[in-house]
DNA sequence: CTGACCAATTTGGTCTGACCAATATTCCCC
DNA sequence: GGGGAATATTGGTCAGACCAAATTGGTCAG
């Protein structure tokens, strides 16, 4: 993300994360521009443009006689960055959410492009598969053939409402998720039969056989990251202690 | 959406139709905000209202020495309601797109609430599910029952991600395809088969039966809205003559 | 001619203080 | 107690100013 240096985007980034802490209630107006300009120290432009951005995301609603905060469930998907990034250690339903989410979405994109691919672009797609095989013990090295190849079948499908949604999701969790350390214990046998699997759904043109394998693949790396999480959670509070 | 009556929002929303019009190439910079302030014959705070909307929007980034225009694949899914809008007649292959991502992400809701849902939840499904049935024959009718269903239906899978997707995704299309007036032909007898197999997923609690029934379902629906924007289309070509 | 370096200019970031119109609030009168 | 007018508050906008960082353009050495 862009580093945000601003303090229009830092008082932005505060007011953001108390409304997600639901220390306004929904429908209740936030404080006047002139008082959040002196809270903040800064000037009513900066406080002005932070507002702004807050309508943005739709964590507010701005109108003459004050701001008022609204729900999040009515705000938008680029909220769910900061949401998981407000506790140390993620929250483990939400970033099972956001993977199902991703299954679903993916799938999608591969059963497009199955349908749509060329000759050649399915050989590049098997290719890519085989690339992917050689690192299946190693999930770091395994990572970027495995984006590769989701880019590539998501620039084959070619569903730019697919392509936003998963723009949005992955800067919302992949950046996190990383950071954080997190590396999902995936067994090396489970990606040599995806991989196996989806190359043969490449030959035989298989969209929705490729459509379940990833969505269950999907599944799998949703089990095996809650997992990692509940552990760092655990030793977290074990440090706690 | 809000009503847009500000200035630095009309500065915005003029600024966000060119950049997706392509007029300014991705990377280019963007006149400098004193320029466009003379431009818009506005004051500098204003267009830097605008612009702060635009970098939410993921369309421009901007940074000391000028603001950059961003591809449009990776802005956030709040373009796309724009995008639709930008000619009389919706792409038809856009519409497509969010009929089947709507749909899987429903789908996914769905077999969530099945596998979630309490016997009391299940009931009130179903109750719906028989408003829903009455209505069969008029697809304006049916409209309330038919959100009804699908927002129960969310509220008990209860998935944040998908909800807020949805959201967006809702706010992008549905108000425009409402505001053209494109009533997408279902057949009665489709609708009443619907409803039957989702009941009957109800009651056996078949989350994955649900799911592809609503993915089928959704992919007629798709069909008979591209359908209609057709026919719209093929009207607005006769007048332009 | 090329490339490195420096100065002038441009640009975004921020502040101050001001005015208007629409909304909230308060107070007074019935 | 209720209704309506006066007042205070709030968002929307503007103008003009200063700073630091980036861009630009020119100069000069190689």
């Amino acid at each position: 993300m862009t580093v945000n240096s601003t303090i229009s985007h830092e008082i932005a980034n505060v007011l953001r994360d108390e409304i997600l802490r639901q220390q306004y209630r929904s429908g209740e107006r936030l404080p006047s521009e002139r008082d959040l300009a002196s809270r903040f120290d800064a000037s009513r432009g900066a406080v002005r443009e932070a507002l702004s951005q807050l309508e943005q995301l739709g964590l507010i609603l701005i109108l003459p006689g004050g701001a008022r905060v609204q729900a999040i469930e009515s705000a938008r998907i680029a909220i769910l960055g900061p949401l998981m990034d407000m506790n140390e250690v993620p929250d483990s339903r939400l970033v099972g959410q956001f993977f199902q989410t991703f299954g679903v979405l993916t799938a999608l994109n591969a059963s497009a492009a199955i349908e749509n691919a060329s000759a050649e672009q399915l050989d590049h797609l098997r290719s890519l598969l085989d690339k992917l095989a050689k690192h299946a013990g190693d999930f770091e090295a395994m990572q970027p053939h495995w984006r590769e190849f989701l880019q590539t079948l998501a620039s084959i499908a070619d569903n730019l409402v697919v392509r936003l949604i998963s723009n949005d999701l992955k800067a919302q969790f992949v950046e996190q998720i990383m950071k954080l350390g997190i590396k999902p214990q995936l067994k090396k046998q489970d990606i040599n039969q995806l991989v196996d699997s989806l190359k043969h759904c490449l030959v035989t043109r298989n969209a929705e056989l490729a459509a379940a394998t990833l969505q269950a693949h999907f599944n799998q790396v949703q089990l095996a990251v809650i997992d990692a999480i509940k552990t760092k959670q655990a030793s977290y509070q074990k440090e706690a202690v």
